[in-house]
DNA sequence: ACAATAGTGTCTATCAGACACTATAAT
DNA sequence: ATTATAGTGTCTGATAGACACTATTGT
């Protein structure tokens, strides 16, 4: 170690985002199709490498999100995740990926703006199922950011970042059933989310409907950490959701 | 960006180590003193860059865990806490830091083999206090080393890595009220302790004591994640502990 | 005996979950 | 009227926290 003419090594950094959104009651993960080699073909979480060696991480990830995604950074929920850098995951050479978790509001299926050649919203199961095939060790980071989803879900007020400015309660009680895959009953949900200190706030006397009652609006509130936290009902798997009756 | 001699830039790796551990009914953190510059003489979290562009950052983790604290990694908690990377945090450029977090039981003071010109155990207050100065954004890197084994001692069984192969049920309150900052009440403790499924095992009808009544002797479970959690009373500011009586 | 810590029993306020019931809309 | 969703009332089983009490050691 204490050779004189020892250099540290380099290695080449790069972001990677697992972008959720809620589409048809199912948590949805954007995906790209790698036009070039490695893995040309293949599905991969949106990303690249740094810019330029002064380039902030986070700013990389902003970029990135709406190079390849289009949609700006300003709005969306973006926090880090984990970094990946076991040392044969690129074929390339030693490359070093910082994750990111974006969560974005309700989008409609063709991505805009869209920076690599094709991109689409694929549900989450899809996406790691069996048969598929992704890049890299992506499969490994979409399944840490659906386990960080659901315990955010439960102590922050993560689930308003699914919606838009304005929701109703059975709105948001949509999010938490698709991300934790579970079926909750409305009336507890409702007084539960309602007590839960500055979670959501009314938004005005305003109302909308489908075909029954209308529902009041909320904002998201203040407060980012929920007190009590939403508790998460364990998972006897025939409690999945399959369809929205 | 699609100049055709474009090159992704290259970075400097390195991990900085957050090592907790518990003494005198404290949670303390080691540090070491920078024997060059930047931040000569300052105190610092023990860390390095990568040996070679190919290892393993786990690995390089590790090592720096046995190089500068004398510890072997393979018996302790390791687990990643995040990435820092902000451009200007290093002035010798481009140093992006992986941060880990380890968990070590009850230690005595001096490290041996120790790399380092000098390393201290910190109680994690006095190394966060105002006059404290510390290298780089190492400050910041320890405030989410705290806050993260916080939360973690509610879900998962962390707490029995501050502990040995063997511990009675007091010794583990211990580890709850240094990290946490709070008193509990010893008989709630022990059932509550005791009634999460496999968090500790009874290790024998041994014994051990202080001057009062023998305790009895546990092992950590098999478990992890603990359910129910143990839950974290909310902090009123005049429920934290102060001396050991 | 006394002091000190280990461990048990039990009460109470609170809360999650179940579910009957009322309210307000469209058709 | 019927249907569908929004929102309220209330019961029950489980649990966190408070705290009296018993058990087992050293001095």
């Amino acid at each position: 170690m204490d050779i004189d003419a020892w250099e540290p090594p380099h290695v080449l950094l790069a972001v990677d985002l697992v972008i959720f959104t809620l589409r048809g009651g199912r948590l949805q993960v954007l995906l790209v199709q790698r036009g070039v080699a490695p893995f040309a073909g293949a599905m991969a979480l949106p990303g690249g490498f740094l810019n330029h060696a002064e380039e902030d991480l986070a700013a990389a990830a902003g970029r990135e999100l709406a190079e390849e995604a289009g949609l700006a950074a300003e709005e969306l929920h973006l926090e880090q995740l984990g970094v990946y850098g076991t040392p044969g995951r690129d074929p390339r050479g030693r490359v070093v990926s910082v994750a990111y978790l974006a969560i974005a509001p309700r989008l409609p299926e063709p991505v805009a703006g869209t920076d690599a050649a094709q991109a689409w919203w694929v549900p989450t199961d899809v996406a790691l199922a069996d048969g598929a095939a992704l890049a890299f060790d992506h499969r490994q980071i979409i399944t840490a950011g659906v386990e960080r989803a659901r315990t955010k879900l439960e102590f922050s007020a993560l689930a308003t970042a699914f919606c838009g400015a304005m929701f109703t309660i059975a709105e948001l009680q949509e999010v938490y059933e698709a991300v934790w895959g579970v079926r909750l009953d409305p009336r507890n949900f409702y007084r539960k989310v309602q007590s839960v200190d500055g979670f959501i706030v009314p938004a005005g006397p305003t109302r909308k409907n489908d075909n029954g009652r209308p529902a009041r609006l909320f904002r998201p509130g203040p407060r980012d950490t929920l007190h009590p936290p939403m508790t998460r009902p364990p998972a006897p798997a025939d409690n999945v959701r399959t369809e929205r009756a």
